[in-house]
DNA sequence: CGACTCCATTGAACCGGTTCAATGATTATT
DNA sequence: AATAATCATTGAACCGGTTCAATGGAGTCG
């Protein structure tokens, strides 16, 4: 039963050959199963196996048969929730079948991921997950693409043909813009994330879009990085700016965060005398003050989807190329509600809504 | 430059040898700057490696050398913001030297723990950085710390007698306890995760050791799982019956962060009527609402001095055994206030008292 | 010029498994 | 009983590197 710990290291298949009087090869036929063995021979080397503690060696099982079985993920940053979740997504889904993952952070420098692609190549997992960290590196990925299977997670890279797993950005903003546009509001900003990014841009463009239909042109926009402290420069420069908005729309949750930071310092409540939307809705958009109204996107499923399809790609490497395009819900809470001049005429303040 | 993505897998030693005109051993040589080669051979292979976009395969390299430059991790949940940061801690700790990490999510699940545990042995990782999931696998653990290096993190297991960095639990419940009498509360509760986890029982014995020393008891204590769910129903049920506490002191934030929500959900004030004590203090401590006070233990340093601790080992593997204790501080925040009854006597509420 | 170092390079064994062709034993067929 | 067919087991080649002992060429010295 603990096999785990009886473990000792350094026991080779040799030794198990010798103490159950048989060669290697029956050895190697009993651990894997290939081969059927008589099950009095197959006893005596399962006892062997158990007496000795060996585990086999996957390192040179890896070797000959050419698959590590082993995935490799590049992420910005765990520490990021969203990316925590759709890692741990990931790592569920593979769980199943016998993958492991290794990750590296890349910060969205293409420096770091470029040294973490290496060394995951060199170590030759048998596939890769990854967020690109930008644009600059999308030919890179293309043909990294063409050695092996590779999937993209959450943001896109320029002239990508291979599998994807993705939400709907532009459909997202479209969501938060026509939601904050039914509570009243005209002047509505965006803080956003790295423009090289396909999700700053896309989400950007579906804001410019998402507004447009409604006759409508932004309050403001401005760019930064998809953090806390990004997010509360960039809100308290728009809010201490002339002609504020009522409304802002953050690009992600972090960075909403940050714009609750900013209103708080400021002495701005929200959503009275401003509303916030945040993007992703990771799990601490509920616990903020006031309770985050975000756009789900939910990182666990989108890191379920991109292992899912890496595990199919590894079984059929030819098949067809597949795009998974997660879409998005909102997640009514607390931090939008009419704008101050036109209170009056709407209902209470919203308090209990999360649909979560 | 672009080394990564010329890479074509499937190019081996051999091929660049016999392009270069070279043995494969000089190849070798060259690769790992073993052997001192003559400049001229040395640019005829390196010209040979580029063209060929060959990348060594560390697989072969791991059989032969008998290290695979791997570290595995268990932990509970990557999702958790404080193993989260903690991976982070390691993984970043780690990026200098030529490490990788693995993990794998236990769940606080013995089973899940020893799969992955197995899986890394097979793997034949080179050491190993474990959150334990329970104390029921004590003699599991210190076996298979005697068979390769293995750092014990945030929890410590039974008769474990290696590697370590944990946090002073006793002291940091001190800390929490001291603060809240400091206020004037005497009716202090404590809600806690697993029992089976020595982080819950020491920070259970700190809060009783702390209450002692100012000669009162317990208001309360109940246990349940580290999370924001179980939080919330701890809190329900000490809120909801006689007596109820003016503060409560959870084993860690998400615990407490489920305590607000109950606390909102029964439409009790923070910190007027109800003072909430975190622990650990992560990240969105400080976003929730009110901003929680916590007693703080950095997860990213516990990380990375683990990880440091773990290649200190690989170096030296009969060096003496360390032991690091992180010391918790105070982050004080809106949390906690002085209980309403005697709320005249004291200095108003807390504000923007944040240390971080 | 021959003897002796020193250095760069090479061939081959090895790491610990997998797998294929070959062998030997057993069973089925006629 | 002889032959064919089936099955279990084995020996050896192989995966792609590393490393050690051996080789051979250049350089130094008397």
């Amino acid at each position: 039963m603990d096999v785990s710990t009886r473990a000792k290291l350094g026991t080779t298949m040799k030794d198990v050959a010798d103490a159950a009087g048989v060669s290697v090869g029956t050895v190697s036929h009993v651990v894997s199963g290939a081969r059927h063995v008589r099950p009095a021979t197959r006893d005596r080397v399962n006892a062997a196996i158990a007496e000795l503690g060996f585990r086999p060696n996957r390192v040179a099982r890896s070797l000959t048969r050419s698959r590590t079985s082993t995935i490799g993920m590049v992420i910005p940053d765990v520490a990021n929730p969203f990316f925590a979740e759709l890692i741990r997504g990931a790592s569920d889904a593979l769980e199943a079948s016998d993958y492991v993952v290794v990750f590296g952070n890349s910060d969205n420098l293409v420096t770091k991921e470029r040294r973490y692609l290496v060394e995951f190549i060199e170590r030759r997992v048998d596939g890769v997950i990854i967020a690109p960290a930008s644009n600059a590196d999308a030919d890179q990925i293309r043909d990294l693409g063409d050695q092996l299977p590779l999937v993209l997670v959450d943001r896109v890279t320029p002239g990508w043909l291979g599998d994807l797993v993705v939400g709907d950005d532009q459909a997202g903003m479209a969501l938060a813009v026509d939601h904050l546009v039914e509570q009243g509001h005209r002047r509505i900003a965006l803080i956003n994330g790295e423009e090289e990014l396909s999700t700053a841009r896309e989400r950007r463009r579906g804001f410019e879009l998402a507004l447009r239909a409604q006759d409508l042109t932004a309050a403001a926009v401005s760019g930064g990085s998809f953090s806390i402290e990004s997010g509360r420069e960039q809100a308290i420069a728009m809010l201490t700016a002339d002609d504020r908005p009522t409304a802002i729309c953050a690009a992600n949750d972090l960075l909403a965060l940050g714009g609750l930071q900013a209103a708080h310092d400021l002495g701005l409540s929200v959503p009275g005398e401003l509303s916030v939307m945040g993007y992703d809705d990771i799990a601490y958009a509920k616990l903020a003050s006031p309770r985050l109204t975000s756009v789900a996107q939910p990182g666990y499923a989108i890191g379920a989807a991109a292992a899912r399809l890496l595990i199919e790609r590894l079984r059929d490497p030819r098949g067809a190329r597949q795009e998974v395009v997660i879409r998005p819900s909102l997640a009514l809470r607390d931090s939008t509600a009419p704008p101050a001049e036109q209170r009056a005429s709407h209902l209470p303040l919203p308090s209990d809504r999360d649909r979560h």
